[in-house]
DNA sequence: TCGGTGCAAGAAAGCGCTCTCAGGCGGAAA
DNA sequence: TTTCCGCCTGAGAGCGCTTTCTTGCACCGA
């Protein structure tokens, strides 16, 4: 293929190929689209014109007509952050999201399906809304871990199809991916019982996520039936110094603590350097699980063991489904729910 | 304004405003894009329409007249890289990157303009021009540090607005924004030097990038002026791991070393971990000077001393300069020096 | 009163593409 | 040879919007 620079920033049309390979437009762009009832030696010298004049379909005259845009929007739904350059640093650098980002684009790209990605607060969600019913985007990854948040309910209303990355609150028609998290408590729990810990406690995700309570509750409920209650938990949010702070109050306020289950790992980070500031032996006085198995579990020292959520494959099912739904909308909506496992390092 | 679900996915045309106002389909147009030369009462009365209808402007119809997208691509390249997900994750997880994303996105906000974002390796370069030409995008934001990557050339030869983010290594006439490389290194000889250290190593970035180069050299010349010659220096891959291996070796053929000049705060991490693991305390028996100033420096123990540069306002630059590009095509390409400053914390 | 002027609104021509529909041509059957 | 059928290609409408050009109208000066 000749790859030619267009003149003058202006691209051919599919008329000026049409020209120079003798047949009519609708021709060319049967060629194009693949359209099987085209004459083999046609097909070919259409081929060549396209090639020789260097065209380019133009997408906004293309989606005008098929409606389609191939992209898709992630949006980052975080209702309580003000939008301010702090509350972007922090959605762009937290390795939660970028496995998201990694995985919604990993499985986007054999569709040819580009990703646009809107961080948004609560303060901004008509922006979003109009972004989406303007036609952008075919259709829309949406992450949103609030109970409050509104925006899954009105991107449903919208019509628009959407995939949501964790269980509604409150019940709706639509398909969501996400991971056991109960589950995930429970292997916790487990592990540390079966390291032979008594005196267990958990820092919590901001209670206001479904998946945190989750997460607490599986974790509570399974050691209380194993006879063990009063379990002491403080609620974190999800960054190192967060997760640090909440360890440090822990222990200050119960210093027997022998096991203790986070519910991240970047909030395990910054346990684990509390809990070794404060003089513990990890994982000999405090053995520590963490929750994610993302990069920063490999940065802790020692190692933090933890519960891996395979947050890119989950986000990767987001975009199939999303894709599958776009292709044919009429279907109902699909749920799936990853298993979470153990991953044994050093830290428990 | 009654924002209405669009009934059945299908949004009112414009046509349709303008019956429901009783004027023209030109007289709405010129209502919503703001011309002057409407009358007062008309207008008010094609606004009342407008919300009542929920019209929404379809944006390929839009684009295909106006020629404008309203969204700029954000292509990461990393030639050397096979493109598989680990790939992906070490973009979307790597903080210098998170950052850049943030500070484009803060800045193009205001424009109403959104961001694609692209990562690329070498194979699939023919990927992103095609995008490029196919109209999706009114100009790009383009990352790129290695020496030999052609896509800067590439892009500009396409002749679609862009910025890049590093001074490109041949000369071409394109618009970017960097950092003073040369002097960043200086500020941490400078500061390593009054320190009292005298036996300085350094660990660079990947040495086909010329922002490695320059750090290296600004390092290595600004002590040679001093009298210290024969720096020691390993490459490094601004990985934490690599930065942990980097500065096991340095300090396993130099065990003298007192000062380390580590080209990225994440090499740093890894770095400060393996000195420390030798049995060295920083900063009295090896002192540390980062580079970036990024959240990892955080994250380090000690706290990292480091030279910071404003990656997000040099990101948002970008956005800027390409904003002004992209509305006035025929003037000078710009570039914009930024300045790094020294930020002492406790490595040094 | 009449012609000229200026301004606001409408008519209509595309932007580049897809896709339906109609037409033409060749081959097979009679 | 004629007729019919089926397949391939071309003509043309139309997607929803912007923008130029034209028209209509009110107002002013002569």
């Amino acid at each position: 293929m000749t790859t030619r620079p267009a003149r003058g920033g202006q691209n051919p049309t599919m008329d000026q190929v049409a020209e120079a390979a003798g047949v009519s437009r609708a021709t060319v762009s049967r060629v194009i689209n693949g359209a099987p009832s085209v004459d083999a030696k046609i097909r070919e010298i259409v081929q060549r014109a396209i090639a020789e004049t260097g065209y380019v379909p133009n997408v906004a005259a293309r989606s005008l007509v098929t409606r389609k845009s191939n992209s898709v929007a992630l949006v980052i739904s975080e209702p309580d952050r003000p939008f301010d350059s702090s509350f972007l640093n922090r959605i762009f650098t937290d390795p939660y999201f970028g496995r998201i980002t990694a995985g919604a684009t990993s499985a986007l790209r054999p569709h040819d399906i580009h990703l646009v990605i809107i961080p948004t607060d609560s303060t901004d969600h008509h922006h979003v809304i109009r972004y989406l019913r303007q036609g952008h985007v075919d259709g829309v990854l949406l992450i949103s871990s609030h109970e409050q948040d509104p925006l899954p309910r009105q991107v449903h209303e919208l019509g628009i199809p959407a995939v949501v990355s964790a269980r509604p609150a409150s019940p709706l028609a639509v398909s969501f991916v996400d991971v056991d998290q109960r589950l995930g408590a429970r292997l916790a729990a487990e592990h540390l019982l079966a390291r032979g810990c008594r005196r267990l406690a958990t820092i919590s995700g901001p209670l206001d996520m479904p998946s945190s309570q989750d997460r607490l509750d599986g974790f509570r409920s399974y050691l209380a039936n194993r006879g063990i209650g009063d379990v002491p938990a403080v609620e974190g949010d999800f960054t190192r110094h967060g997760g640090e702070a909440s360890a440090r109050r822990l222990l200050g306020e119960h210093p027997d603590i022998d096991g203790l289950f986070v519910a991240s790992d970047l909030m395990s980070e910054g346990a684990l350097r509390a809990v070794q500031d404060l003089g513990r032996r990890v994982p000999d006085d405090v053995a520590v699980v963490g929750f994610d198995d993302s990069s920063a579990a490999l940065d802790c020292r020692p190692l933090l063991t933890t519960i891996r959520q395979p947050v890119e494959e989950m986000a990767a099912e987001m975009a199939e489904v999303l894709m599958a739904r776009i292709a044919a909308p009429g279907r109902l909506p699909r749920s799936v729910t990853f298993q979470p496992t153990l991953v044994i390092r050093e830290s428990a």
